[in-house]
DNA sequence: GCAAAAGTGTTGTCTCTACACCCATGT
DNA sequence: ACATGGGTGTAGAGACAACACTTTTGC
């Protein structure tokens, strides 16, 4: 075992979400298995974003590594959420097809451990390791590969739980960004539409929202007061809860 | 790979809480290493109960068997809340040698999958695969071995997380309990103190706490209203909640 | 009758929801 | 001037925190 060795059990997997106007996102790359010979395409689907581990590395290193490779981005946000290991996971027939076109087992039983993670930007490299990658909107995912589906659904239920407790919706902004961009957000993710003012009220309530002296530009209307995060005043403020609510 | 092979790079381990008048315990398994020429001890310390698991079993099938192993009991309340995979989880030298004399490769990376568990009842087996096995105060847990100590202190953060959002305070419970019981429950997983009065106004609401036509026997007090938790009205009445309060 | 825990209400404060109009800008 | 989204306040309802005494049982 030496410092690049793989190690062909344990895999990661990224739940990649981006928020563009309105619309919730997860990049999802292509799996496309050509036959040798004359380079037919034999099927075509997606995945995640999701890698072996090396044996030197923790779980949280190979999901950052996966992170920058397709993102060129260090320190973004990311969570384990699962772990996924059905016997069965990886035997449907293309994905038997595809291990075995990787040179891969198909009998190896592999576990994943998945990670989700929020974008600001839509800036990243449209290729991995050679594959197409692509944004698709959440509610048009459809027919991933491998058990990819359950993952998903996973991590979104996940992401949702963890918006309404805490506040990691800025992940998904520009630094600089307006309450209403901030409102979306929530308003995307979780699914419901929620009032103005009872939601800038709320918001007018945590310290670490912080208003800059700097308004939008070029806008055809009253121009809105931009905010940024704070994550150290978040730090210093954010206390345990109790409500047992449901 | 037939029906009982073992996978011998995935393990579960299970953090099972009990609960026994004001006391939050953790079910631990002691671990010695004797000489193997006169039995002399080399070290005994403590463990979670965990497993390897068996190829054609699923994670929480898993976990189920190592709880129905240790209690006899199917269908307890049981959550995975996080995987553990760091390259020196089983480096430390302790470790090691209780790695070789059970035949096991050290150096073998191995990827655990965490479950916390929470039982009603302190009814179960006092040994388990030829060794002794315990209740110990929460408080009292120090010095596990391998990173049990990581997996422990998670499982405790990952509790009282679910404790404050769902109602699994039953669980710790017998079928029928009094409201001071589950007021108890409460204080002591989250290390607090609550109001009588305004627990009760609370809980209250909680349509699923149904009261029973019967009452506490035998106490030398003002015997108590006995309650039961019924999981149909529960499934029926909860709701998603909104209140990303931080 | 006494010890021990059960059970019960009110008040003030805070938070939540519902709701409609004027403002600043670009074209 | 008009279209566009930005920004603001109030009232009523419900939730929360703080607080003390009476009741029922076993001994």
């Amino acid at each position: 075992m030496t410092a690049n060795t793989i190690n062909n059990t344990i895999s990661v997997d990224c739940v990649i979400f981006g928020y563009d106007n309105g619309m919730l996102n997860v990049l999802l790359v292509e799996r496309m298995l050509k036959e040798p010979q004359d380079g037919q395409v034999v099927f075509a689907d997606l995945t995640l974003a999701g890698n072996h581990i090396y044996e030197h590395e923790t779980l949280d290193e190979a999901a950052q590594r996966i992170l920058f490779d397709l993102t060129g981005l260090k320190s973004i946000y990311l969570e384990q959420f699962k772990s996924f290991a059905n016997p069965d996971r990886l035997k449907r027939p293309n994905d038997q097809l595809w291990l075995r076109s990787q040179g891969r087992n198909p009998d190896q039983r592999i576990i994943t451990v998945g990670y989700y993670s929020l974008l600001a930007s839509h800036d990243i490299t449209l290729e991995w390791k050679g594959r197409n990658v692509k944004w698709q909107a959440i509610a048009d995912v459809t027919d991933l590969a491998f058990d990819h589906m359950e993952i998903f659904h996973e991590a979104l239920k996940a992401l949702r739980q963890k918006l309404i407790h805490e506040p990691i919706g800025f992940e998904l902004l520009p630094a600089k960004f307006t309450l209403t961009q901030l409102q979306q957000v929530y308003e995307t993710i979780l699914g419901t539409t929620l009032d103005k003012r009872n939601f800038r009220k709320k918001v007018a309530k945590m310290k670490y929202l912080v208003p800059l002296d700097e308004k939008q530009k070029g806008v055809a209307h009253k121009p809105a007061q931009l905010y940024t995060f704070n994550r150290d005043i978040y730090e210093q403020t954010k206390k345990e809860l109790f409500d047992f609510n449901i």
